[in-house]
DNA sequence: CACGCTGTTGTGAGCGCTAACAATCTACCT
DNA sequence: AGGTAGATTGTTAGCGCTCACAACAGCGTG
């Protein structure tokens, strides 16, 4: 059988010119809506292109023009929920700017993925990238790679010279901590995220800092890797601490660096017997969608992945056109949530 | 201040040619592998092509051989656990057939949004597009728009003639209802999603499927929105039908279309003083990383995002390769994770 | 030794578009 | 009326690549 259909090719803009009675060059000014073409012939092209269903060819533009108008973006563990919401973010703020957008999705950080990602989208003429980075060996290897195009972090720090946006985690970290001081209790704990990851650096130094100006001297830190097993693994040496109340500091507040080690946290103790937040008082951060509902309702740090998509666009945007030479970093503020989980006992 | 560096343009192949010592065309045959080049030619042109840095641009090919080798992908709801997964999978899938991917992620499945996602990837001239289209209208819409390339849904059902691969939906329902019935429960509740969702329809109907072969009047169903609130509005509702205990069916095992319904679910019962599974069983239905860890660890049906993703890109690009030309639907086969929620309390 | 075959390389055209320039047509001024 | 600036339109030359075809070498064969 024959498909007669799929040797018709799409219609070119001397197809459209043909129909309008004028020149592909009227038709190009009209589609790039340069001023100086008469109304009514304006008119009559924007009919022919209508009635033919002419599309511009992206590709035959992109050759002359050096420019394809094509962004990349590469992220790791894109199915957690940070991740997630910032893609969207950039996305959306990318298509606003008359970019296409491609995303690499990798499931571990390794130079060498990031090497082949980088590689992938280049071959592809991607004119900059947006990289997600959160853990410093990522950052560290992307300074490394001389990308032959612009890349902008996205959590990614700013001790090297990239350009980047991310949110104040480090404020964030204060904000629940000075929350917790503030409620009564003598100190706070704190569950940190793994090693490498600038999130858990910013946020343990967050917690420290507001320790240390109120003269409390930080207890030690645990360590998880983000997982809600994790999380479980500390709360359970923390429901052994908070029962045993001799030798060390009392355990009556935790931070815990993101929503899903709280909930591991959150387990460990209540089967430890310990109510939460009448003896121990838990707050996370993220606030991830489940948040709302954990029991108790958990107290957290809510980012804006919109604002950061948004503005890590404008960044990169401004350095593929020239705007920005610097290695200028961004800061979007945080927003502490309160709920039960951190109330004072006589308010619950 | 002058910046001559941005006025070197990349190399071409004919740069390539040159300083091998042949001409253009011999490059290009080395590129795309063609047998007939002497090995010692072929050695020279890499050699040239690595001094030189070359990389063959992308938008002068796709002029010459109108294919694009980019895929779209079209997105509703990208933060949730589920699209996300699904997006990782389609991206590699794609990667590995050697497609650019560009994402388009929709905050609402409106027509006119999809129609404009559609109309942003066409212009960018992808070959086809994969859209993960969980909503009845989503599918609707989306047979009506007659796009100018394949498209492929993701969970969009099999009405309509639109190619697609699907989580086997419905037998992941039969799964849990029958775990449940297995357990002893005279019946099984059921907290369904939101009206126009095809995972929700079928999810209900494989619940009341084996009900109905196991002779067991369907009780009524509730109906929530996915979120985790929605949930605990129908957990309360069925704690109180818990405790009443009279007139009505007994409720001691609950099927929830999802984990963070169910979650929502469990929050109820917990504070309307009922025991989970003691007194009411509860399952969900995605495997949702937190699900582990949920007050009690959740049995749920885990779907193989991975899978999905390569199957739909399997069958986009038969499509536009035209290996294929008929709407076939492919079933994604799940998996019944059991938990502590539905442990029959003597094994507890 | 002419012939045809296969393997290898080169030449020329053209994909659909934009940028630069040229040509023409107005409108307005002196 | 003549001249000129400005608006409007057309012409031409590539962008960097692949495809179709031509050219030529080396080889075995009748």
């Amino acid at each position: 059988m024959v498909h007669p259909a799929e040797d018709v090719r799409p219609p070119t803009m001397a197809d459209v010119a043909r129909e309008a009675g004028v020149s592909h060059q009227t038709v190009s000014r009209v589609l790039s809506g340069h001023p100086n073409v008469r109304a009514a012939t304006r008119e009559q092209v924007t009919l022919a292109i209508e009635r033919l269903g002419y599309r511009r060819n992206s590709a035959a533009r992109a050759l002359v023009t050096r420019r394809t108008r094509t962004l990349g973006v590469i992220a790791v563990n894109t199915a957690l929920y940070g991740p997630a919401s910032t893609l969207t973010g950039l996305e959306e703020a990318a298509r606003e700017e008359g970019y296409l957008v491609s995303t690499v999705s990798l499931r571990t950080g390794e130079a060498q993925g990031l090497k082949d990602a980088i590689d992938h989208l280049a071959s592809w003429g991607v004119e900059g990238v947006v990289a997600i980075t959160p853990q410093r060996s990522h950052v560290q290897a992307l300074a490394e790679l001389d990308a032959p195009f612009p890349v902008v972090t996205v959590e990614g720090g700013h001790q090297l010279d990239l350009p980047g946006v991310s949110l104040d985690q480090e404020l964030g970290a204060r904000m629940v901590t000075e929350h917790l001081l503030a409620a009564g209790h003598g100190t706070v704990w704190h569950v940190a995220g793994p090693e490498d990851w600038l999130e858990s650096e910013a946020r343990t130094a967050g917690w420290r800092a507001v320790l240390e100006e109120s003269g409390i001297r930080p207890p030690r830190v645990l360590t998880g890797d983000w997982s809600p097993l994790s999380g479980y693994r500390a709360g359970q040496e923390l429901a052994g601490l908070a029962l045993a109340r001799r030798g060390t500091t009392p355990v009556t507040a935790v931070f815990v660096a993101n929503d899903q080690m709280a909930l591991g946290v959150l387990r460990a103790l209540r089967e430890g017997g310990i109510r939460t937040p009448a003896q121990v008082a838990v707050a996370g951060f993220d606030d991830i969608p489940e948040a709302e509902y954990f029991p108790p309702p958990l107290t957290t740090v809510r980012q804006d992945f919109a604002a950061i998509g948004r503005r890590s666009i404008g960044l990169l945007v401004d350095h593929i056109e020239g705007r920005a030479r610097t290695a200028e970093h961004l800061l979007v503020e945080p927003q502490l949530i309160m709920r039960a989980s951190t109330r004072p006992p006589h308010e619950a």
